[in-house]
DNA sequence: CCTACCGATCGGTAGG
DNA sequence: CCTACCGATCGGTAGG
């Protein structure tokens, strides 16, 4: 008798360790120029072994994707649910975004950059995703222009330019001067909400 | 005899293309998945017939990198000359950035992208670039909240947020909406100028 | 500018 | 989880 139990919870922990490390490795070298070698040495054993945890090298990258996506969408939805007014919303939003940039930096970053090479139909599923995100927040901002508790601004543009504002703390991570996460979020937030203010 | 000025002439003109046609193909696939093979199909000719034209792959990213961050030092030379107040330097600064994401956005797109493939010393060179870049926008910055032209925020934190929001015209680059260049241009200027200025 | 070809490396599989 | 190995493809060169 086997015991699958306890044999499906280790390949789940070293499943997890795989995604870790290779978050880390595409992060650093991008997703092409991240071989499966490089990604066994970082794991700890010979390259042969990892496809006894996962199906692909696609298969990793899937994986990152979406789980960074599904924790954009399930906040989106809490937001949306709440009764709050327009420029509150946006900034919960926002400080999810700026949280997650600090807090699970590696996948996020993997996600921004890396989701050109999803296989089909992950593709066209994850631009999906994220072309209805962008349409949600254009909502709110819409709604907030109408009801004039935000300044007159394109809602489409005003979410391209909050969702890459936030993006940029990329450069904060690459070099974290003296400056500290919780002072980042609150210039941040100081900014991108004084431009959507009334004056 | 041979007749250099000639030979010379249309060589240039054949590494021109190259350089574009790479520009286009990096900037869709990513440096690391396009492939001497297909950039020459791009370009019409056999894969061993470039390197008559170019010393490398790494040598055609080199060169679209640096050229990209050539213009933007320039333009920044000519910010620092005036005597412009803060604002108005900041703003000039971001309607060149928003200008050459619109005009030149395969170039760029690559230079943000995939610096990461730069062979070394060209690395190390392109990131002091950057960092300068940064550095010298945000001396700006900070005199215009020491003047009290703009309203007291981190100088580190504004640079990035405003070098990344630009970055996000690829949003736009996208799916060109109903947005024109010109509307978004405003919009753009309008909410992170706004978020700068004192209330 | 081409044909022919090089060594290196890739993602992945067979079999134990 | 390993050894041994596969076909495919890579950037680049030799020689004409």
């Amino acid at each position: 008798m086997t015991m699958p139990a306890i044999k499906t919870k280790k390949n789940i922990s070293k499943k997890a360790v795989i995604t870790e490390k290779a978050s880390e490795l595409f992060k650093q070298k991008g997703y092409n120029a991240t071989s499966m070698r490089h990604l066994a040495e970082a794991v700890g054993v010979e390259a042969a072994s990892l496809y006894n945890h996962i199906d692909s090298k696609a298969s990793i990258l899937h994986e990152i994707c979406f789980r960074v996506a599904d924790a954009f969408n399930e906040n989106l939805d809490e937001v949306e649910k709440s009764s709050q007014n327009a420029l509150t919303k946006i900034e919960r939003i926002l400080r999810f975004h700026i949280r997650m940039m600090i807090d699970r930096y590696d996948e996020i970053y993997v996600a921004n950059h890396d989701w050109k090479h999803l296989e089909e139909p992950g593709l066209t599923e994850f631009l999906n995703h994220r072309r209805n995100y962008e349409k949600r927040m254009a909502a709110i901002i819409e709604a907030g222009v109408k009801k004039n508790e935000l300044r007159s601004i394109e809602p489409h543009v005003a979410v391209l330019v909050l969702l890459s504002a936030v993006r940029g703390i990329e450069f904060w991570q690459r070099n974290k001067r003296n400056i500290s996460a919780a002072e980042l979020e609150e210039n941040m937030i100081l900014h991108l909400t004084g431009g959507l203010k009334k004056q």
